[in-house]
DNA sequence: AGATGACACTTGCCACTGTCAAGACATAAG
DNA sequence: CTTATGTCTTGACAGTGGCAAGTGTCATCT
């Protein structure tokens, strides 16, 4: 459902293309995750995106009116990109619980770093619409899909799991992770403790977690 | 080791009281604190921080010199009162590990709460700089204290418990249940799904984190 | 006491930013 | 060809961070 990245906007069928620019909003999508991912979110400039796109300072304001409707569309399509991975990972290997959960947690610590301008910008209240449809939605889409694997989990392992908590908490230490790593790596150096991959640390996680909600 | 705040200026021992003001220094803090966690941190501005704190829009160049240099400063601080916050759980309580790690957790996310200006900008990267000595010792100690507590757990519960990775996934937990929060009163709403409240998360977590470990 | 110097700030400036209003321009419809 | 709509450009404005130079204040030395 995150086709709107620009290598797809030849389609004659689906994509009316648009006047001037083949596709300027995905461009500027491009260009703006792209900065970010260079500078951070601090380091982003409407003005340097248009500049990037190839395009006058106010074109962007006419697709998304200022700023902050840019980075919402910004994070809508890192919601969908993350729903795609995580959806990708029900097929992918085997089906019990402990399996699609440790793939779950791989692909969305592997989709943050390969697409960290938008995962700079996803949970940033203060950047992003809250109330923007596309984005909700987006995000809803891919917690169901961890939803679903902790549903697995449940009917594997513990009947009794709340799957709303277990999923939050799921999220919430994958997020958390990807918050961190960067961090880690700086404090790994100072400390002389041995460096921890992130997918050590995934798996982990989703050990620790498998153990912890196994009914006893 | 966080005396920093403007109300303990007053000590006449310590403090060599500066020239002009006060402590500009920490009511400058003290002021980008109330600002980002009113507008986030995309909505700082030094100049905005200089005005609310009295003096001109250069004064606060002379201390941190730039922007990144006061929140860097902020950071510190907010390490800092993480910090005193996981230490004063120590003897708050039982001595158990699940009653101390419970502590812990709590511990970590009413800091949070309590300074939403300071967590807003501790992990951003792009914001602060990453070889300042004070923000990062402060950071360091905070992850000490929250490693005695995962070695109690070990002591207690696991011998063969790696205790740097545990205690990086149980930070990982605590800063990701943080950063969801907010989202979570969203999709809350959005979904009917009953309310949790962050203690209750923690919580589970801490409930989860300990079976996980556990020596089996 | 007066001079010297170090420190704490202010003032003024520049390039840059986001947003708004108005205009230009290309395409589509009639 | 005319009209209309949507796409983009141009120009302007207030606000921003950082720099350079100036001003004021206090501490110390002779």
């Amino acid at each position: 459902m995150a086709e709107t990245t620009s290598s797809e906007t030849i389609d004659s069928t689906t994509s009316a293309k648009p006047y001037h620019h083949g596709d300027l909003p995905a461009a500027l999508r491009a260009a703006t995750a792209q900065l970010v991912s260079e500078k951070g979110a601090s380091g982003f400039s409407l003005r340097e995106v248009a500049r990037r796109a190839g395009v006058s300072h106010a074109a962007p304001a006419h697709h998304f009116g200022d700023a902050r409707g840019l980075l919402t569309s910004l994070a809508a399509e890192g919601f969908e990109q993350l729903s795609d991975a995580l959806d990708a990972t029900v097929d992918a290997g085997p089906r019990d619980a402990a399996s699609r959960l440790n793939r779950c947690g791989k692909a969305y610590v592997r989709t943050a770093l390969r697409y960290p301008g938008h995962f700079a910008v996803i949970f940033q209240r203060d950047l992003i619409d809250q109330s923007d449809e596309a984005c909700l939605t987006a995000s809803l889409t891919a917690y169901g899909h961890l939803q679903n694997t902790i549903e697995v989990v449940r009917d594997e392992l513990n009947p009794e799991l709340d799957v709303s908590t277990a999923a939050t908490l799921c999220w919430a230490g994958m997020q958390g992770l990807v918050t961190l790593a960067p961090k880690l790596d700086n404090v790994s150096e100072e400390t002389n403790t041995k460096y921890h991959s992130l997918d050590d640390l995934v798996e982990a996680f989703t050990d620790m977690f498998l153990n912890g909600v196994r009914a006893r």
